[in-house]
DNA sequence: CGTGCTTATGGTCAGATTTACCTTAATGAC
DNA sequence: GTCATTAAGGTAAATCTGACCATAAGCACG
């Protein structure tokens, strides 16, 4: 860390904090929701606002993340995936004081959601288009955290095999489609996703068994595979929506 | 930013700072480089480093980062491409206590590269492959954010335009095929590069001039276009190689 | 039992794209 | 003029995609 050589000082002054917060997306009755609390202390108290919280002394980011996750969700470990998203820190978006702030993106299949030992008050999970259209105002600059973490989302899916984190196993190419439709917010073809994601090597591992719909033809079951990146990607822009 | 119920502190505490580090890499030689510094202060004094610094009062991080940028390089403004890359926050990365550093990731064209007024000792291009290889040692975590700004740029390659940022304008197709060459590693194949580059609309504009060069057919000139995204992507993994 | 409804799964076919080349163009060196 | 070299453009086979259609396998009726 080379520091210029004009001496203004060799450590930041005043009241400097890191704190890490979380965009928990689901996918719930086929929409893409998101957890959000009701803050209770201030600033923003009793606005909603992504879950999160500071850093503590000798903690690393990663576990200060998975950390407020489990608080908030009451989730262990690695059964959510978890990826660093974005850093935030410009002066005065939270006026507090200084606020570097770490967001992660955490996606998992619907939870259990144990409003556990925390005081955030209420946590639930909230649809995101209802936030995209400004009926829901967030904290602080949350909306952009947010709205990051979504385009990071919607591109994941296309390059990895995250969608399959979404789902609880075992699961059907119909429940990893309606993923994919809504996150993307888009119908597609039945038909030709199968083709794609049968074809690509290590995303689904079939289990051999069906499971039984009330309507319709039993479909077979799939454990998440092995591969991580999907060569060649999903691509949503490009067809592969559905017509009918 | 919830806080956890169990009142442990309101703030972090001890010595805690925010740094920005850059992974600025142009191509040289047809080779791809890094700008790398002898630290002139402890830690690490005399030991090799990315360039980088501490966030100022006040600062937002993204200026924190294109200044730093500006003072090792000399490189005003806006005619480099700059983009977050990650956060480093590990407890004990930096002996002098936690230090968050915010790394970023910076691509040009071979620069003039004038030791501009910094105290950084001597800043100096360094081949990555003699990083990759250990051969150069880093100082802190650095090479492994080196290693995720190398796996960032390489993927950035395969979905947008930015290797266009790494060529002086006015520049040929090739000019443009050795960036790839360079930070994929792997020769391809110039007659199916030039076809992609051309069918994918606004990724390079032509100017209507030609280059002679020392031996061989005149080369078209070209700026860069408007896009910046590139559908369908320009896959490393899937052909497009050269097998000659 | 048979008909109809619903969803899963698999197939088809035209068109686009990709890959691995080959051919021609334009220049300087000799 | 011939040769070496790089740019630029073309081509045929293989592959992939997008838009469908057809069939399968369950349930709910009557």
């Amino acid at each position: 860390m080379a520091m210029s050589n004009t001496v203004h000082r060799r450590r930041p002054p005043t009241s400097l904090a890191v704190a890490v917060d979380l965009v928990i997306f689901t996918v719930r009755g086929g929409r893409l929701q998101v957890l959000l609390i009701e803050r209770g202390n201030m600033p923003y108290r009793g606005e909603t606002a992504l879950p999160g919280g500071f850093v503590r002394d000798g903690e690393a980011l990663d576990a200060a993340a998975r950390r407020e996750l489990r608080e908030e969700t009451g989730v262990v470990g690695d059964s959510l995936h978890l990826e660093q998203l974005h850093a935030y820190g410009d002066p005065g978006r939270d006026p507090r004081g200084r606020i570097i702030s770490i967001a992660y993106l955490a996606l998992g299949p619907d939870l259990p959601m144990p409003q556990a030992g925390t005081d955030a008050s209420a946590a639930h999970w909230t649809p995101v288009s209802s936030i995209l259209d400004g009926q829901t105002p967030l904290a602080f600059d949350h909306e952009k955290i947010l709205r990051d973490g979504l385009e990071r989302a919607r591109s994941q899916l296309e390059h990895t095999t995250i969608a399959a984190a979404f789902c609880k196993e075992p699961f059907t190419i119909a429940d990893l489609r309606q993923i994919y439709e809504a996150v993307w917010g888009a119908p597609l073809d039945p038909s030709n996703f199968r083709r794609k994601v049968m074809k690509t090597q290590g995303f689904v591992m079939p289990i051999g068994e069906r499971r039984l719909p009330d309507v319709g033809r039993p479909a077979a079951l799939f454990r998440r595979g092995l591969a991580a990146t999907l060569t060649p990607p999903l691509t949503r822009s490009g067809g592969m929506s559905a017509s009918r």
